[in-house]
DNA sequence: GCAAGGTC
């Protein structure tokens, strides 16, 4: 369909509103016949029309806009519930791209008009991510009109001349740039959803986390800018709580004469040797006749800043006015919405030789603070103009931060409006001025062969320092001397001093290590900064500087003590540089993700084998908690296929506490679907192999290793077996040895959980700093050189304070672990092991914050030991009381109240006995008639920690009376 | 309930 007049009919698609209105204004300004604006689908996005002529052809022109990206990645529907599935799956899971709710009305707005124009022109930002923003719309765009004819329109700045440039000669969106933003978000999406739901499930039910968010929706999130930005300043906290002071000696000396008193500096510094500095001294003191060396006078210039950035203008609002960088974001942004300054997102300092400096400034002469100021500056004869300087970043979309309209201030500005603008306003008109000037004066005398030195100013020219307000530049002035001179010096001392650590980061400083690593981007750093505090990984104080929280210090030492640098910024380094490769064409999408996706599983993997130290790290700080972990409830093994049954959830393989496996569905209560597997099976993995019969596939082949003495000699200890029902073979040993399920329970000792875990592989892959192979990323020589963590000392007194029960069993099992116990400091056992915290007494420590402990009632009938009446403390059951049994071994648990129901006369005893009977672990929701703890009963899982589960409880409130699906205090 | 990146 042609536009009117036989025209071209134009869909112009900008990256915002603003952009979208400036291109048309600035196009049918020039040469277009009356701009008019309608209505979007979305309030936001207007469309503005004109007629145009592009090389010499003529043109209807739409012009609209999106707003950032138009789609999203996710997980496939069933990957999306944490417990669905095991976390490793993320790396792997099926993702894809889809428009969220919120921004359907402009894809229906896209939809609407492409449908009718022949010609797409993308204006977005000419960035990877505008880019990549270009290939959403064009998706929209061309699944609704396949024959769009696909153009870019290449800018830097919205001025008349670059759009019209662009717009005369359009060019071809760059894949290149796109792809490298969609392999960034496909690895930030997976990396973070496993270690995220790793992390949460594995620790925040194991212990009592003092946050003030309730425990239960505490989210312990892993980012790869989050977690390097918690990193710095972990680090800092280190680095000073390691600081040992030192005592040191100097010599100082004054001079009172006529004209003030010259304070003298010893040249050697100072000294750490006492005795040194004391025989100096003395030898100064016999003879402390000064005598003049040198008498230099310079003149010294102080620059104005360079034109603000996004970086800038957070780094100087801090430390101005202790505005956070995410509060001084939304100030600006609200500036710039109402149009008084320009758009506050940019890397960019320096103006554009078009930009028109003069204009900018001649508007601000009515200012009564700073106009006078403004019409110096303009009148020639003042000399105060100078061109602005240039530090050399440019993002090609943006120019510098410089005000866009006069303001003496409006009625609905808050005083960090008043604030910000002024600082925009100043810093502006500072640029354009010329530098302060100062005359410096340096004496420098001679005693007993020791030097000194004194120095003074004096400013000549405040220059741009008579409008930034904000900086000053101090100076005393110096007694005059001469070339020569001598003089006794009024007072010879020699002083001590001690060493000082660098002060905690201030956001400032935090901004700058983010930005010299290159985590985040101007438009996100302050939101990287303010996850920090939303997780409660660290606090900011009153000074505005950052120190990690118990809980980001933890974190950072579990992760530190696996020899994993997930905290340092290597990581994010190393995806740059991977994504400017792909810009580049150097590497293609695909080989980057699986290049990086593959060492990060491995990763991951690793990490979850040496939870153990995370744990430990976490002990350091916290109480453990007797809440059943929210793991324990729906965890996960090794993936083998998708359930047939509910069609829903995974089935995976699991190994119970008495060693035999099954591949049971994560649907589980509602899905009791389960392939039990012989009991014979010593060793069980699953491997990358797919069944090519089986059906619904993939179905994924197991090696099982068979115990020799318990198989027909006919049978080979080995097998690659199929558990979709093609394999005859399992199908004969199940049939010939059972199974581990309870009904055909065969009672054999524990085993190591962990055993289906391969962990020999996942150290194998290659190195994800350097890329080679032949070391972990852990002994990585490419990571070596910069100073390893310095952990303070006092971490081991600290420790102490973790002291606790034993660990659970899943930790005693690891054996991971090669360092000191960390109750007894001893090596040769693990913490889990540790012979001083397994007899006697739990701890003198309360067990659990959520129970009190009540008194021993009754014995166990199961094992003897004595039970203990407590009382419940959580949301759901808080003052309930339950019987537990004492012994570590046994796991009785039985609601008081179910006791004395009138459920058929159902005593203590009788509860006991079935519970025992079904379960010798703690039989959730066995005593409350309603739920039994299933067919299942009696299995211990792997989950998806790798921990293996016991309790049968809801893992949302911790009630053993239902399962989390049930649960009524669910979406609370 | 997970990330980081656009933007409103």
């Amino acid at each position: 369909m042609s536009g009117s007049g036989g025209s071209i009919r134009v869909l112009n698609v900008a990256e915002k509103p603003s952009v979208a209105k400036s291109v048309a204004t600035l196009l049918s300004g020039n040469q277009g016949q009356g701009l008019r604006v309608r209505e979007g689908r979305s309030r936001y996005n207007k469309i503005y029309e004109f007629n145009y002529s592009i090389n010499g052809r003529p043109c209807h022109m739409l012009v609209t806009s999106v707003t950032g990206h138009l789609m999203e990645l996710e997980f496939e529907d069933r990957f999306r519930k944490w417990h669905a599935c095991d976390p490793a799956l993320l790396f792997t899971a099926p993702v894809h791209k889809k428009v969220p709710e919120d921004k359907l009305d402009i894809k229906r707005t896209l939809e609407e008009e492409a449908r009718r124009c022949q010609w797409l022109v993308l204006w977005l930002d000419c960035d990877r991510e505008g880019e990549n923003i270009a290939f959403e719309v064009i998706e929209v765009c061309t699944a609704v009109n396949r024959h769009l004819t696909i153009r870019r329109a290449r800018f830097s700045a919205l001025t008349e001349r670059d759009i019209y440039n662009a717009v005369q000669n359009l060019v071809n969106a760059n894949k290149f740039f796109a792809d490298a933003v969609d392999a960034r978000q496909e690895i930030d999406l997976r990396i973070g959803a496993s270690f995220t739901r790793f992390q949460t499930m594995l620790l925040r039910d194991a212990f009592v986390i003092d946050s003030t968010a309730s425990d239960r929706n505490l989210v312990l999130s892993y980012g790869p800018c989050q977690f390097p930005t918690l990193g710095f300043v972990v680090e800092r906290y280190w680095e000073i709580q390691s600081h040992e002071p030192e005592e040191f000696w100097t010599i100082n000396c004054s001079h009172k004469s006529d004209e003030g008193t010259a304070t003298f500096h010893w040249m050697r510094g100072h000294l750490f040797d006492y005795a040194c500095a004391v025989v100096i001294y003395e030898m100064c003191v016999e003879e402390p006749t000064a005598t003049v060396t040198k008498v230099r006078q310079q003149e010294k210039l102080k620059k104005p800043p360079n034109p603000l950035n996004t970086i800038q203008l957070e780094q100087r609002a801090s430390i101005y006015f202790r505005m956070s960088s995410e509060h001084t974001m939304k100030v600006a942004e609200e500036l710039y919405q109402a149009g008084f300054i320009s758009y506050p997102r940019t890397e960019t300092d320096g103006f554009s030789e078009r930009t028109d400096l003069h204009a900018i400034v001649e508007e601000q002469q009515r200012h009564p603070g700073w106009g006078s100021y403004a019409q110096r500056l303009l009148d020639p004869a003042s000399g105060l103009w100078k061109n602005p300087s240039n530090g050399g970043h440019d993002d090609k979309a943006h120019p510098p931060i410089h005000p866009t309209k006069f303001s003496s201030g409006e009625s609905g500005w808050s005083q960090d409006h008043h604030r910000l603008y002024e600082l925009v306003v100043r810093h502006f008109l500072a640029c354009v001025s010329q530098p302060a000037v100062g005359a410096e004066t340096t004496v420098e005398i001679d005693i007993a062969g020791e030097l000194f030195s004194a120095s003074g100013r004096v400013i000549l020219a405040k220059n741009y320092l008579d409008v930034y307000r904000f900086e000053s530049w101090g100076g005393s002035l110096l007694p005059t001397y001469e070339f020569g001179q001598q003089f006794v010096p009024t007072t010879l001392t020699l002083d001590s001093g001690v060493t000082r650590p660098p002060p905690l980061l201030s956001e400032a400083d935090l901004l700058s290590c983010m930005d010299k690593e290159g985590i985040g981007t101007d438009a996100t750093m302050h939101d990287h900064i303010k996850k920090l505090l939303d997780r409660f990984y660290a606090t900011k104080d009153s000074s505005m500087r950052f120190s990690p929280t118990n809980l980001g210090e933890a974190l950072v030492m579990g992760y530190d003590d696996m020899g994993y640098k997930l905290w340092k910024p290597y990581l994010r380094a190393v995806m740059e540089r991977d994504m400017k490769a792909v810009s580049e064409g150097a590497k293609s999408k695909a080989e980057v993700l699986e290049t990086c996706l593959q060492q990060m599983k491995a990763c991951f993997l690793d990490a979850r084998l040496n939870k153990v130290k995370l744990f430990e790290a976490m002990s350091v700080f916290f109480e453990r908690s007797s809440r059943p972990s929210g793991d324990d409830q729906h965890t996960s093994g090794e993936f083998v296929r998708q359930c047939g049954l509910c069609h829903e959830a995974d089935m995976v393989l699991r190994q119970n506490r008495d060693g035999n496996f099954m591949v049971g569905c994560l649907g589980y209560p509602q899905c009791r679907n389960a392939v039990w597997l012989p009991g014979s099976v010593s060793e069980a993995a699953v491997t990358t192999n797919v069944c090519n019969s089986c059906t619904p596939g993939p179905v994924y082949l197991i090696q099982f290793t068979f115990r020799r003495l318990e198989i027909p000699p006919n049978y080979s200890a080995n097998h690659l077996g199929c558990i979709g029902g093609c394999d005859e073979t399992l199908r004969q040993l199940t049939e010939i040895c059972g199974t581990g399920s309870r009904l055909s329970a065969r009672g054999r000792g524990p085993v190591t959980s962990n055993n289906n875990v391969p962990r020999s592989n996942t150290r194998q892959g290659p190195c994800i700093y350097c890329h080679q192979a032949g070391h972990s990323s852990g002994d990585c020589p490419s990571q070596s050189s910069g100073p390893r963590s310095v952990r303070p000392q006092s971490m081991n007194v600290q420790s102490a304070r973790g002291r606790g029960p034993a660990m659970s069993n899943n930790v005693q099992q690891s054996n991971t672990r090669q360092g000191a116990c960390i109750y007894c400091h001893q090596t040769g056992h693990s913490s889990g092991d540790c012979p001083s915290q397994s007899s006697g007494p739990q701890s003198a420590r309360p067990r659990s914050m959520n129970v009190q402990s009540g008194q021993v009632s009754t014995s166990c009938s199961t094992c003897g030991a004595p039970c203990a009446l407590r009382t419940a403390n959580t949301i759901a059951n808080r003052g309930r009381k339950f019987y537990s049994c004492q012994s570590q071994a046994c796991n009785f648990f039985v609601w008081e109240d179910s006791l004395n129901n009138d459920n058929g006369g159902r005593g203590f005893q009788r509860a006991n006995v079935s519970a025992s009977a079904s379960n010798p672990t703690r039989s959730g929701g066995s005593g409350r008639g309603g739920r039994g703890a299933g067919d299942a009963a009696g299995v211990s899982f792997v989950s998806a920690t790798g921990d293996p589960v016991s309790g049968r409880r809801c893992f949302a409130c911790g009630d053993p009376s239902h399962f989390a699906n049930v649960c009524p205090n669910r979406g609370n």
